[in-house]
DNA sequence: CTAATGTCTCTAGCAACTATAGCTTCAAGA
DNA sequence: TCTTGAAGCTATAGTTGCTAGAGACATTAG
């Protein structure tokens, strides 16, 4: 059984971080040693590095919730945990089409700085009137995840 | 003068967010009117469209609180917008990288899944185990704006 | 045995809003 | 003029995914 820091570093999660899952539920409630410490067995590690996986490819911790339901039910089929994914890599597909178009505006404006004075500035020019750029960024689906 | 409301609507941000903006001093204190309404200047919608362009390229309010006081001192040099900028600039490349090896990865996963059963699902496989990945999106820079 | 580290609970904070409740003010129609 | 409905006001709490702090108890190395 590992303590609550093995299991952290193990996983690369945090301590206040799987504290935080229990709380909401997202890993079960640890056992406790007799001195009221959390103790996890290999299963909970699993399931942690599962969690941390796939916060690190950009699944909100809902969708982590329902895959990791999901992946409770072995004979049911995948179509559940097919669409998640697939609506993940929609999510970030059309944020990197969003990037790319910030990017382009960026560095559009950052090169057409002279390094002048504020008055003459580009980049404060172009920030001050939307129709200067050349793509449209506006109203994009502002995101929280990577 | 404009109400808070055609404010919004001209700017294209909504109008709890504009006494948002107003609250953290992003905009300065509106003037009323008698029955105490805020009411609003030509300088204020374009400061607000400037906040509002800002926010869609990506900058944090924080740069953008920067930006602003900065394009209230026209004869001073642009060196620190531009640095702005291009601190932005380099943020939303290094999403962009880390959002491209996501994108890789979840379109294999999604490839992968043949479509049977949870316990033969490669999404929910490949969720389990980091080592079934092609690439190193391990530990990303998690963000916050778009 | 003691000191250092680890763990416990609880609360509050971060960004950047969004939503709700319960009130007042305003503009337009009957 | 009255009334109704939209728009405005304040204040507070919620969202997501953690992170930081306080103050107390547990464990372990020397």
């Amino acid at each position: 059984m590992l303590t609550i820091g093995k299991l952290g570093t193990s996983a690369g999660v945090k301590v206040p971080t799987i504290r935080y899952y229990e709380q909401i539920g997202l890993l079960p409630e640890a056992e406790r040693s007799a001195g009221n410490q959390r103790l996890y067995s290999r299963k909970a590690l699993e399931r942690l590095a599962f969690i941390r996986h796939a916060r690190d490819l950009g699944f909100t911790l809902e969708a982590i919730r329902d895959l990791l339901s999901l992946s409770d039910k072995p004979d049911q089929s995948c179509a559940a945990a097919d669409a998640i994914a697939k609506a993940q890599l929609l999510e970030v597909e059309s944020r990197l089409a969003r990037l790319t178009a910030l990017k382009a505006e960026l560095e559009r404006m950052v090169e057409q700085c002279a390094g002048g004075c504020i008055a003459d500035c580009r980049v404060i020019e172009v920030l001050g009137d939307h129709s200067l750029c050349a793509t449209d960024h506006r109203h994009g689906a502002h995101e929280t995840a990577a």
